[in-house]
DNA sequence: CCAGTGACGGCTA
DNA sequence: TTAGCCGCCACTG
């Protein structure tokens, strides 16, 4: 994390790993998803800007994050590019062509499922 | 200061 | 239906 960062900026970053991690084990979200459930809808990009961040910290499990039609757009930015794939495909998560099968019935709203 | 670049997503043609 | 445009905003050169 950089020292000159504004408050703001520092929370949504934690606010998005807090998210994160509330995701359960074989279930997956969208980076809009969780911008909208924090009140900052149009900026799913910061969304991911804060998951390159997190990539230092392991219990943060951003293999759950996709994007909107469940593609594993962010592979590349894991350590290996076959690691969020297989992370998937441990909790029992199917993945075709970086597409999560079934996606639509593996999807977690957090503005709907957390409370 | 300015322009280009994204782990995105909604809208238009 | 597939492609492209553009708003979003932190960061980089």
């Amino acid at each position: 994390m950089k020292e000159g960062m504004s408050d703001n900026k520092k929370n949504f970053f934690e606010d998005v790993y807090e998210v994160v991690r509330l995701i359960p084990e074989g279930r997956v979200t969208s980076y809009g998803a969780i911008a909208s459930y924090l009140g900052s809808k149009g900026s799913a990009r910061m969304v991911g800007w804060a998951l390159i961040a997190s990539q230092p910290f392991a219990a943060i499990p951003a293999h759950r994050v996709v994007n909107r039609v469940g593609m594993l757009t962010g592979k590349q930015h894991f350590e290996a590019s076959n690691a969020m794939q297989e992370r998937l495909e441990q909790e029992g998560i199917k993945v075709e062509n970086d597409q999560v099968v079934e996606f639509e019935k593996l999807f977690w709203d957090p503005a709907k499922e957390l409370l």
